[in-house]
DNA sequence: CATATAGAGGACCAATCTAGTACCAATTGG
DNA sequence: CCAATTGGTACTAGATTGGTCCTCTATATG
């Protein structure tokens, strides 16, 4: 299962490589170009960030975005929520009222805790660290994973 | 966002179902009437729950599932990648072979430390855990499902 | 042995969601 | 005014998901 949508993974990707150059003003073209991702979308998710107050926008020629605050003080959970909404488990963790089950399921009371352990997970990650470097030339290479043993993994 | 798919939500729920009575054998359709969830699509929760060992299966007549371990041995990690695959928080944790960004994305090596928390908060409750406690004295009676003209709808 | 029951395993479909694009209005610098 | 750039929305093609159904195999029981 994937847990992140391509676009909030895209967020991310953008937010970071805003991070690297915080002060320095870019609009969407060049931010694509630099991530090298499609031009259109980065418009699209840099809009989601702007309307959340994530990166601060400017209008007109010479327009462009930059981060609202230190790369430090954003958290990957502000970044994923932008784009794909509050981050909740189950349908009754985001939209509570429209579940039928409410009164009776008796699982529903339990999802909190993991909940809150997933959100505090990705507020505890920064655009700094993610931007932070060394991991890059240790990380390995791309070639297939060999079969993995069982039950859960989490990749990576 | 929401992180489960309604079938991984559906899993948890009749595992739990499960757990609560364990040493009981029930066949899909009682699973079904029991939780209020549409019977086509318990059993092929439960298929999927089989395949990867987390219940036991008997065919024939008088057959059903019942928990292949103990409920405080299983835990919701494992049920949700039974149905959902496994967890990863983007494409590349999952498949990184696929991801032609992979050999100069800087953000890649990061999710590992995200990933890994969030596959823990999930390792971290047992079927045992979501089973216990308060809510569940409201839960109506397992066996005997109440008429019902029509079918809930939980889409929630 | 015959029959009814129940899971195994897919195939299938409708509905929804997603990624990506396009378009036009508003804003700003030159 | 003109060009560049974001804001916002609408749209489409394609993928994904939830849900159903059908056929096959295994088992209990009379």
């Amino acid at each position: 299962m994937i847990i992140l949508s391509k676009l909030a993974d895209y967020g991310v990707i953008v937010a970071t490589h805003m991070a690297a150059e915080r002060d320095r003003q870019a609009n969407a073209a060049a931010i694509a170009a630099a991530t090298r991702l499609p031009q259109a979308t980065v418009a699209k998710v840099l809009k989601a960030l702007a309307h959340k107050g994530l990166v601060t926008a400017t209008r007109g020629a010479t327009g462009g975005y930059r981060l609202a605050r230190a790369a430090g003080a954003i958290s990957l959970a502000e970044v994923v929520a932008a784009i794909d909404g509050d981050i909740g488990l189950t349908q009754c963790s985001v939209h509570a009222a429209g579940c039928a089950r409410t009164n009776y399921c008796p699982t529903r009371p339990h999802w909190a805790v993991v909940n809150r352990a997933v959100g505090e997970a990705l507020s505890a990650v920064s655009l700094d660290d993610m931007r932070a470097s060394q991991a890059f030339a240790a990380y390995p290479p791309a070639t297939a994973a060999p079969p993995q043993p069982e039950p859960p993994r989490y990749s990576a």
